[in-house]
RNA sequence: GGUCCCGUGGCUUAGCCAGGAUAUAGCACCGGGCUUCUAACCCGGGGGUCGAGGGUUCAAAUCCCUCCGGGAUCGCCA
């Protein structure tokens, strides 16, 4: 909705610049506390034609024509600035939008083909604290690009023959499984003892190496011993993910580049561009025109292919099936994919839009599934669904458990998610028990207990019968500064949909969906609805709640996060 | 040592890329509000040299330089 308001805002104000002969500029529109979109066009245009900018936003002010059937009230010059507001019609067609368009609303507007690739965690143990933080985002980031209208094909990467996996597969040789645990837990002991074993006897790394060549040249029951070191790790993983509503479309393994010859294909067209050179055996290859000191090795020196082949491999094949493909990598790929972009631009083929988050770390130090330095995610939500449990039961003692439960866990999972999220990727930050069992702040809770509050409003009209959805109302007698305000908010959700979109940055949205919550529930402090006296009133305004309920919920499903009707 | 990211009230954090109207919000703190649609809520208050110092500009949290602090990374790991 507040996109077209926007469109039209740029439209006559450019309008109005042309026919005083300013020509048409970048309008710098910017939210405004003075106005529902405002323009500091003048000051540019000041220093452009030398002049002062008050005079020119005057001029502009005057010289707008604002058509009938638009959704803008008036322009108004306040010093430098250009103020627009929006008019009654926008509000209603707001209200009007949302009742008719439900789940779509906001949405919708772009189309296209995009991969994303995400979590990719080694299949050497379970996800972490750290590793969601890459999931959360990730799948964020999914549901906000399919929202505004693309077809998205959601990717993990398996890497089913490194170093790390053949540790894994020599452990599972070396060391009792337990199959008591979950099996990507299990997976992660063997491993962490494995590396111990394999730092007090270097010698026994040459047993490692061998599994890696072995595995390289398609030895059957070697492969077949990774396969299930893999699929152990994996099928704990994806339980992870699930649980956290985090799914994938595709698990793709790194081997399968290697054994279709993609690999070896991709070593070729990479020698051909001729910036590659033999280094102490090595396949190297030099990236200085693209800014990159140190050249970068493809291929070890025994004949083995390494992780950024494999790499390379696996964009090329996914930039052949996609007009966008997105990658959402740890602040440890930093340098590692400017090269793997520069390797794919040197051979002529498209290259991934990368977004990158900094690390999560614990108080001692940075975490490392080798050395056994991590908290699980599945630790993670253990504790804090017990402490939603211990939240809920304070509030809702009289209702059964399967409720609480029920609640306890879409509450924990969605006050996790919500924490990660709502911060910034570029920002490290520091893993904290009193902080993730922290209940008491404005997180996910806040905005799953405003779309509980408005579904237990229309859930109470309908049973006093004073609510049909199906009603028609009249919006514009929503005037109370909570109402409008309320609508404006909600009005925008498509322009912060388009944003976080556009910039690949989930907070932008995970920020407007908090502060919606807030319009709600200031609407509900300050408007009676059921208890309205006058009829009209009454079902304008439960048509209002019905619309928070909607918006709140297409903002929680965005950000995966439940949307619970009562809590 | 080189390169990249971060540094905003006691704590967490938005804004920085595209410089402009009193610097955003939460937690914590102080005060007020449940006989009224769920108080996981709402209202009010105190608290900030935007890491430090220079520079550019009519205007700098935002751009440039230097320094300090934290994180990441620097060929045969991924």
């Amino acid at each position: 909705m507040f996109l077209e308001f926007k469109q039209q805002v740029t439209l006559i104000l450019n309008d109005a610049m042309e026919s005083l002969g300013y020509g048409k500029d970048d309008l710098n529109l910017e939210p405004s506390q003075h106005a529902d979109i405002a323009s500091r066009v003048a000051f540019r245009l000041a220093s452009k034609l030398k002049q002062n900018p008050k005079d020119i936003a005057e001029k502009i002010a005057k010289t707008v024509a604002i058509p009938n059937d638009s959704y803008l009230d008036s322009v108004e010059a306040v010093g430098p600035y250009l103020n627009v507001r929006a008019n009654r019609r926008y509000l209603d067609e707001t209200v009007s939008r949302i009742r008719h368009e439900t789940d779509g609303f906001g949405g919708g507007f772009c189309e296209g083909k995009i991969i994303i690739e995400h979590t990719s965690a080694n299949p050497n143990g379970p996800l972490h604290v750290g590793h969601i933080r890459n999931s959360v985002i990730g799948d964020t980031l999914t549901r906000i690009l399919k929202r505004v209208g693309y077809n998205v094909e959601i990717h993990y990467y398996v890497n089913d023959m490194g170093r790390q996996i053949a540790i894994v597969s020599w452990a599972l040789s070396q060391f009792e499984f337990d199959t008591s645990k979950k099996p990507d837990h299990a997976i992660a002991d063997v491993y962490i003892r494995a590396n111990a074993e394999l730092e007090a006897h270097p010698e026994k790394v040459a047993e490692v190496e061998r599994l890696m060549q072995l595995v390289e040249s398609g030895d059957d029951k070697t492969i077949e011993r990774f396969d299930r070191a893999v699929g152990f790790a994996v099928t704990g993983i994806r339980k992870t993910l699930l649980h956290m509503n985090v799914v994938h479309d595709k698990f793709v393994n790194e081997s399968d580049f290697v054994r279709s010859g993609a690999v070896s294909r991709i070593v070729n067209e990479i020698r051909s561009t001729g910036l590659t050179k033999i280094d102490n055996g090595a396949l190297v290859v030099n990236l200085q025109d693209y800014g990159f000191e140190k050249s970068l090795v493809v291929q070890r020196s025994d004949g083995t292919s390494l992780y950024t082949t494999r790499d390379i491999a696996y964009h090329e094949w996914k930039g052949e099936q996609a007009e966008r493909v997105i990658d959402i990598l740890g602040a440890d790929h930093k340098l590692i994919s400017g090269q793997l972009k520069a390797i794919l631009n040197a051979i002529g083929k498209n290259e991934p839009e990368i977004v990158i988050f900094e690390f999560v770390s614990l108080p001692e130090g940075s975490m490392s599934t080798r050395r056994g330095k991590f908290i699980t995610a599945d630790e993670l939500f253990e504790q804090v669904e017990e402490q939603a449990f211990v939240e809920v039961e304070k509030r809702r003692p009289e209702m059964p458990d399967k409720f609480k439960k029920e609640v306890a866990a879409i509450v924990g999972i969605g006050a996790v998610r919500y924490d990660i999220v709502k911060v910034s990727p570029e920002k490290s930050t520091v893993f904290n028990w009193k902080e993730a069992l922290d209940f008491e702040k404005q997180g996910a809770p806040f905005i799953q207990y405003s779309h509980a509050r408005a579904c237990s409003i229309l859930a109470k009209a309908k049973d006093e019968g004073l609510w049909n959805p199906a009603t028609t109302v009249d919006p514009s007698v929503l005037l109370e500064d909570s109402e409008v305000a309320l609508i404006k908010k909600m009005a925008q959700f498509d322009n912060l949909l388009d944003q976080s979109a556009r910039e690949l940055k989930p907070h932008i949205f995970a920020i407007y969906a908090r502060e919606l919550a807030d319009s709600f529930n200031q609407f509900y402090r300050f408007v009676p609805v059921i208890s309205a006296e006058d009829e009209t009133d009454r079902n304008s305004r439960l048509a209002l709640v019905d619309c928070a309920r909607i918006v709140l919920a297409n903002a929680l499903d965005t950000l995966g996060i439940g949307a619970p009707e009562s809590m």
